[in-house]
RNA sequence: GGAGGAGUGGGUGAGUGGUUGAAACCGGCGGUCUUGAAAACCGUUAGACCCGCGAGGGUCUCGGGGGUUCGAAUCCCUCCUCCUCCGCCA
């Protein structure tokens, strides 16, 4: 959410930015929705002054023995009246909230302005594309021969959009997560949580997935619970409406989380395999940073997940998002693609986004400045650091073999404890 | 799930209808003293919003929301959270 009086005072900034964004508001309405607000709430406190006055002296007079009642009976008209105006600036206040609400952040300047992918500006490549001596197979082919993983039985049990992982397959899951926290919390300075997967409404608003993205996730009926669609969500909520010291910051935290996504709307869309479901684990990156740290803490945010892809030996590139690509509560985005021989492509595994003060102020998450003076939003970011299954996709396919096996990279095997995960047994 | 108890400023904790946004103590900050520090002493120490160029003025906030009243931290209703005991349970 943007400052309200920033909003107030840059009516053209906010009216490109809309633009650059692709989205509609309507900045008129919201204009005098505000300048109406605020004529109540002045003509409501000249009222409260004048009673508030007025109850020190009945409380006065009352003591002295005089006679009360007649300015008791005017306050109490008073009182009505301005009962009439807060109940008029309450409505006016939802309406402006409504649309603060619907308002994206505002890109950083230097995000490339453009509508979708194809305007997106790739950063930097790291190593290449394996060379395969044979025809690479998809992910699910390589699995389902090998044993690693069972669609038709996952498709029994919950449906479509969920995976089945076996045997080898199971492991690897865990050893991915396990061999990305133990990097994040070791070495990269990382306090890792593992919080519920379940979340509020609350929770779900100050980060900003409600009420937008209500059909994205998945509700539990009759409660007031929803499936966690991100540990961002739970990470963002730590801190909510507390003021935190300036010499903590920044504060890097971690989790691993299964993440639940209704998918709605993305029908069609990745419908073989298991890189699109209902289910994933993955690791969530988050900080809490000063304003003037989080651009620099934004690029060893992204160096920090990219890490986990360069010791796993995965071909990948990152990719500055522009404007129209952007997420609703972004001000700049990276994100990490993995390569795919099936596809002869990349494939999204991460989404590093400096947010600025725009989840702090919806969550009323601060800091006190060292020098003194008001407080202020931190900034916030957060990124996969990586999405499990979609790593298992890549090391599936980047490291099959001719003979179906899958060669584990090294730093994977003291959590495996085998070299590779054997391919169909012959017969 | 049942029965009790409690939520006040950074912390402890007073306050039960009227100049109380809130005593006192602790902590924090500034100062005096000191070679320096400690101690002692003095001062200071919430936030949001509205009007105003500014100086400044005003409103609201004692877990959240609603109500009673001229006036609510104080009375009533409701919700939330925490604690204790019982039951159930991975």
């Amino acid at each position: 959410m943007l400052d309200l009086g920033f909003v107030r005072d840059h009516p053209d900034l906010i009216r490109e930015m809309a633009e650059n964004r692709g989205v509609s508001l309507d900045l008129d309405s919201f204009q005098s929705i505000d300048s109406e607000r605020r004529r109540l709430i002045t003509e409501s406190e000249r009222l409260k002054a004048l009673r508030n006055r007025a109850s020190e002296d009945i409380g006065r007079r009352k003591q002295a023995g005089e006679d009360i009642a007649a300015l008791a009976a005017e306050m109490k008209r008073t009182s009505q009246q301005v009962k009439e105006f807060d109940e008029r600036v309450a409505a006016l206040d939802d309406r402006l909230r409504q649309f603060l609400l619907t308002v994206p952040n505002l890109p950083h300047a230097s995000v490339p302005i453009g509508h979708g992918a194809a305007d997106n500006i790739e950063v930097r490549r790291w190593g290449r594309p394996p060379a395969f001596d044979f025809a690479p197979r998809p992910h699910w082919e390589v699995a389902e021969s090998a044993g690693i993983l069972d669609l038709a039985r996952a498709a029994r049990i919950a449906g479509s959009r969920f995976a089945l992982y076996r045997g080898l397959g199971s492991r690897l899951e865990r050893a991915l997560a396990n061999f990305f926290l133990d990097v994040h919390t070791r070495e990269h300075g990382y306090t890792e949580y593992l919080p519920p997967f379940v979340v509020s409404t609350e929770s779900l608003t100050a980060v900003g997935q409600l009420p937008k993205f209500a059909a994205d996730m998945f509700h539990l009926e009759g409660t007031d619970w929803w499936m966690t669609p991100t540990a961002e969500v739970e990470l963002t909520n730590l801190y909510r409406e507390e003021t935190l010291d300036p010499d903590s910051l920044p504060l890097r935290v971690c989790a691993w989380t299964a993440c639940f996504r209704s998918e709605a709307g993305a029908a069609g869309k990745d419908t073989r395999g298991i890189v699109r479901q209902h289910q994933f684990q993955k690791v969530e990156l988050y900080k809490f940073t000063l304003p003037q740290q989080s651009y620099e803490e934004l690029e060893a945010l992204v160096r920090d997940a990219e890490d986990l892809l360069q010791r796993l030996g995965l071909h990948h590139r990152v990719v500055q998002l522009c404007t129209g690509d952007m997420g609703f509560a972004s001000a700049k985005t990276y994100d990490l693609e993995v390569w795919l021989p099936s596809t002869g492509g990349f494939m999204e595994i991460s989404s590093c986004s400096n947010c600025e003060a725009f989840q702090a102020r919806r969550a009323g998450i601060r800091y006190r400045p060292k020098s003194g003076g008001r407080s202020d939003y931190v900034h916030t970011l957060n990124g996969s650091g990586l999405a499990v299954g979609r790593t298992w996709v890549a090391i599936v396919e980047n490291y099959q073999q001719a003979d179906g096996s899958i060669l584990l990279p090294e730093v994977l095997r003291p959590y495996m404890g085998v070299d590779r995960i054997p391919g169909p047994a012959r017969r």
